[in-house]
DNA sequence: AATACAAGCGGACCGTGGTCCGTTTAGCCC
DNA sequence: GGGCTAAACGGACCACGGTCCGCTTGTATT
């Protein structure tokens, strides 16, 4: 048996060539859903690109959402490092109402631009995957910097809704509604939640 | 060659074995739906408790999602009925943000019990079925009746974002929030939105 | 190095949504 | 009623997501 050193719990490390088929899959995926597009590639054409059975592919992220997942947390990546560290004003450093409007513009163009992706996505884990977290922490915390008062978790939540890829395509692929017609009313929508009830 | 009535365009009426199965459809899918849920109704179940071919049933909604649909507007006839002519504060005759605010209670209440049905209609067809578009012009109209200014029909939307079922479902079910606490949320959200901006 | 065993592996297999196409039938005209 | 055609029918068939299980391999222990 064993040596059970691990005392505090947590996951055991990942067997080294399962580290290394995982990757090789993420590889996999990233490229065929950056070069077919997330709804033309299948599991099987994944777990072939990558040289590795289907059943260690979903060992490894366990449905297809659990893939799609990864595939959109890792081509987002960049999009929360501008957020977080990028230049003003979507970056630190303009006053929080002109960044809660850049991050408004932003997120609606990443929103439709992955929006194949986020409805790959979107199965089983309900939307509680570290992106949409990550949304909610950061208008939640641009809330409190406007003095914003309230149920700020669910009001930060509230004020992201309309900006859910599903409802986007909607607008904007469906009836056609200019993307900057649907900005200007978010933007309202904001000034409205912000303004000081003097 | 049969003679053409239909000067002006539509499409042709339905034969009446189509019709007939047709309503047998649905009529075996809203069975099923009530007694095992709508996630476990295959296509085929139906299909058989309607007597009726696979492709019949393909050929007449569509899609899974298309029966659903049909599922769906049809348990939420009653209710629609109820936002448009039942007793106040719900339907007419109390004073609109009255009515706003119990509109969002009921709303809030609907969408989680259909939860499954919801999800299980919104695929492909966007989410603009019957149901979803009255609920935008229902909403618009009372923002109308506040005096609210701006692009009412996006505004609605926007209104209406946080009561999907998809978030509704994550915030009660998954995140164990209470009812009470969103739909206060929600109802500060619709107060701030429709202050008047003296 | 030899041993032991958990972890990993892969592909055959299954259920379900969706399509296809040869056959049947409702509706219209004579 | 008989004949014609477009519409409808239905079930065999396909593709894809997901599971299962007997075999292999990495790793820790001695």
């Amino acid at each position: 048996m064993p040596t059970e050193i691990a005392v505090l719990g947590g996951p055991p490390p990942e067997r080294r060539d399962a580290a290394r088929n995982r990757a090789r899959l993420l590889d996999a995926a990233l490229r065929l859903v950056d070069e077919r597009g997330a709804d033309q590639v299948t599991m099987d054409s994944v777990a072939a690109a990558a040289c590795v059975g289907k059943g260690t592919l979903f060992r490894r992220y366990g449905s297809r959402a659990g893939l799609m997942l990864a595939v959109l947390d890792h081509s987002e990546a960049a999009w929360q490092a501008e957020v977080i560290g990028g230049p003003p004003p979507l970056g630190p450093g303009a006053p929080p109402m002109e960044r809660l409007l850049a991050f408004g513009r932003s997120r609606l163009e990443t929103s439709l631009r992955h929006a194949d992706l986020i409805a790959a996505a979107s199965g089983e884990h309900g939307r509680s995957h570290a992106a949409a977290a990550f949304t909610v922490l950061h208008v939640r915390h641009l809330l409190a910097e406007l003095g914003v008062r309230g149920d700020l978790p669910l009001l930060a939540t509230a004020v992201l809704a309309p900006l859910e890829a599903s409802i986007l395509v909607q607008q904007v692929r469906v009836d056609h509604l200019s993307e900057g017609r649907v900005l200007a009313a978010w933007s309202d929508l904001v000034r409205r939640v912000c303004r000081d009830p003097l």
